[in-house]
RNA sequence: GGAGGCGUGGCCGAGCGGUUGAAGGCAGCGGUCUUGAAAACCGCAGAGGGUGCAAGCUCUCCGUAGGUUCGAAUCCUACCGCCUCCGCCA
């Protein structure tokens, strides 16, 4: 499918190798879960000859080692014995030059498989095949009683003449949206509103780049299987637009160890999000549901891996907060294998009511990725000094999507002649302003 | 974008092509001394892989990728990044 590039294999293969090479059959039935195709192709060959590989080469480098220290020693007693020696040694050399271009191109085969093999699902996600075996774990509120028949936001926002669908279309394309008047200060104030309820929750914010390199993809696992998701630039080094700050912000430490005592670290991002959405054409192609840019403000977690699970936990009830203080019905799904995104082992998502569409909709999604991304992007601590580094666990989750919460503030509060009340913890932000009026 | 300079271990900073995984210093850790602390002195102290119960042994790594060589941190090439000066711009 994808054409590898030599930046495709800086990173390291998503699953742990020995894990695979010794668990094969397990894996592949845990993998198997998900759903859609599984190929590990000559996976089991190829380990095998890498294994080969290494020793025999190992071996030779010793022999070449110590060979060249007898050269040394020659070479100040008998410079005339070393031409002998030389015709040897060069051959030698080159019988490990050669082993590692084999092993070079061997490693590079094996992580391509690997490197388009998911996650391996959490022992405690339930086996299913669709979004319909989720399975609902709590739930907050009630859908609010509207006595009239709810309009749908796309039409609020357009009566209100605060969502120009027309006129993005015309300067970008479909699936763009300008945002007007009070509507767009709405959507800078709710930005505002989650980043000061996290930082006050000890998240630090971090304001990321928008674009990144291809290899800072590879590291979260969007690339190189979802490369047609995603805007890149032209030009040398090519780049992504980003389709969520995870993307940024997980790589922040990519390379680096961590100490021990420094975890669990807890970031929050506001960005704009950039999808190409290839597949989805057709679905939610009304509104804001599903657009090409996006706003979202973006939680990401590195943990200890005893830890990540219940720092999972707390990252989705962070998120539910945000929806508790809007005053805003919803639901947190447990989602199940085949529902899963591809670096995730473990995923809440939490759906928002939404009374115009008469249905649940994700806001936030909130995965704990285990050791997956860490190993492709090498982020690992130490968890005493002394020990020998691992694999930190990395969890990201929405907290929220922007445009879709103020698509729940619009269809929740609105009202029968078309106005919509805002909620209060966001009149501060608003600048006093208190409901959406026809602009 | 143009010109020049530089990329070595947590940091600073040495390193005639061969006993350098890397001097020295700082920070860190352990110890001696001290009532305690500081100072001083002694010692330990990078990452990854293979093998082994372990101690250990061994291989790889001096921005990245190649090349030259019996041998490269040291020479060559390309790329990346950083700094300085100039130009341009929110």
């Amino acid at each position: 499918m994808l054409p590898p590039t030599e930046g495709d294999y800086k990173a390291s293969p998503m699953l742990d190798l020995r894990n695979v090479a010794q668990n094969f059959d397990a894996v592949v039935a845990r993998l198997k879960t998900r759903g859609g195709n599984l190929d590990l192709g000559p996976f089991q060959a190829l380990f095998s000859e890498r294994g080969e590989l290494n020793s025999s080469m190992q071996s030779l480098a010793a022999r070449r080692n110590a060979a060249n220290e007898e050269m040394m020693k020659k070479a100040k007693e008998d410079p005339k014995a070393l031409d002998a020696l030389r015709g040897d040694l060069r051959a030698v050399s080159q019988d490990i030059k050669d082993k590692q271009n084999r092993l070079n191109e061997v490693e590079q085969e094996i992580n391509r498989i690997l490197l388009l093999i998911p996650n391996l699902p959490h022992e405690s996600v339930p086996v299913g095949t669709s979004a319909d075996e989720n399975v609902q774990v709590k739930s907050w509120g009630e859908k609010p009683n509207l006595p009239f028949t709810p309009k749908q936001h796309f039409e609020l926002g357009e009566k209100l003449g605060m969502l120009d669908f027309e006129r993005a279309a015309k300067v970008s394309g479909s699936r763009f949206t300008f945002y007007k008047g009070a509507l767009a200060r709405l959507e800078r104030a709710l930005v505002t509103f989650m980043i000061d309820v996290h930082t006050q929750k000890g998240y630090t914010e971090l304001l990321p780049p928008y674009l990144v390199l291809r290899e800072t993809m590879m590291g979260t696992g969007q690339l190189p299987k979802f490369e047609d998701d995603a805007f890149k630039t032209l030009g040398d080094p090519e780049r992504f637009l980003i389709p969520t700050a995870e993307v940024p912000v997980t790589n922040y430490h990519a390379d680096e160890i961590l100490e021990g005592e420094s975890l669990p670290i807890r970031y929050c991002a506001f960005s704009p999000c950039f999808r190409a959405e290839a597949g989805a054409a057709g679905k939610d192609t009304r509104g804001l549901i599903r657009q090409h840019q996006f706003h979202k403000v973006e939680m990401v977690k590195f943990a200890q891996p005893d830890k990540s699970l219940e720092e999972l936990e707390s990252m989705t009830d962070d998120a539910c907060d945000i929806l508790r203080r809007l005053g805003l019905h919803h639901r947190v799904m447990l989602l199940c294998t085949g529902d899963m995104g591809f670096a995730a082992r473990k995923t809440y998502d939490i759906e928002v009511w939404l009374p115009g569409q008469n249905a649940y909709r994700e806001i936030s999604s909130c995965s704990d990725c285990g050791d997956f991304q860490s190993r492709r992007a090498k982020i690992r601590f130490r968890a005493q000094k002394g020990d020998k580094p691992q694999l930190v666990h990395t969890l990201n989750g929405s907290g929220l999507a922007v445009g879709r919460t103020s698509i729940a503030i619009l269809e929740n509060y609105q009202r029968d002649d078309g106005t919509v009340a805002i909620p209060e913890v966001l009149w501060p932000y608003m600048g006093g302003i208190k409901e959406l009026k026809p602009l």
